[in-house]
DNA sequence: TCAATATATTAGAATGATTCTAAAGTGTTT
DNA sequence: AAACACTTTAGAATCATTCTAATATATTGA
């Protein structure tokens, strides 16, 4: 099964079709060993300069959006004028580096067990995460 | 000590001129006994409604921005696609809402210490924030 | 207190990220 | 292949935030 194959599956069972662009799209973010954290803007570099295509602006929000309401990538939560994502979809953390703007991945196994002493009665709780600041010393 | 000598001194000991726009501002960020999470809209609304004033856009960017860079209040770290700000500058984490869009504080005594099992050599930790996203069940 | 200087405020324009529009194109189903 | 549904596109629109440069206010020093 190569990988595009595989990306259509992944589409077709979010209940997305299998465009040109979403399967470009596909490569750029999933077909890689570590994660990647990205704006529009680096994705668009990305597709320009690795794949030599240009895909519409809005296409690309499009497909991002599509991506994340279906799980395939989720939002980061910065403050930074533009949206970060996050090809890695499970629980995990995040260093963020206010120097160079750089962001790192810590997993869940890096931290020790987040025990709340308070709790919102009524509510649910849908994820718990932590950034750490860091800048060059 | 009335409010606006107060204001007035909290102004000038960082180094900010303490004029009419930022002293009403003040009064309606720090004259209060709960936090205030706000966006500049919200800002302005209140300055609007309670106080009957119009200060211009500008004023109010730049003011609030002086105000974060003097540690006055700080940014919160969420995906929204306007900044959220808080006047509570302790050491402290949120309960965000995703259903009502409600935030939350909770302070460092209502978690249990966030022990890293990984560092990052070469850097400073400048803080350590977690997002806690509920939803109405 | 007054003039000189430095800083702040303002309206409106500019910028930049994101979303919308509606027309043309592509994928799916029969 | 026809009919239908969904997707892509360029460019316009929107909205938060910042910039501009003119005017106003605060501070300093004589």
């Amino acid at each position: 099964m190569n990988n595009n194959t595989h990306f259509e599956e992944k589409l077709r069972s979010a209940g997305l079709r299998p465009t040109k662009q979403r399967l470009k799209m596909c490569e750029i973010l999933f077909h890689r060993k570590k994660t990647f954290h990205f704006t529009i803007e680096d994705l668009r570099k990305v597709l320009k300069k690795k794949l030599d295509i240009k895909i519409s602006q809005a296409t690309i929000y499009n497909t991002i959006n599509a991506f994340k309401n279906k799980g395939y990538i989720k939002e980061i939560s910065l403050n930074s004028d533009k949206t970060y994502f996050d090809t890695n979809v499970t629980n995990h953390h995040h260093f963020y580096n206010v120097t160079t703007n750089e962001l790192i991945d810590f997993h869940d196994k890096d931290v020790e067990e987040i025990k709340l002493r308070k709790n919102l009665p009524g509510k649910k709780i849908r994820s718990i995460e932590v950034l750490v600041k860091v800048s060059n010393k």
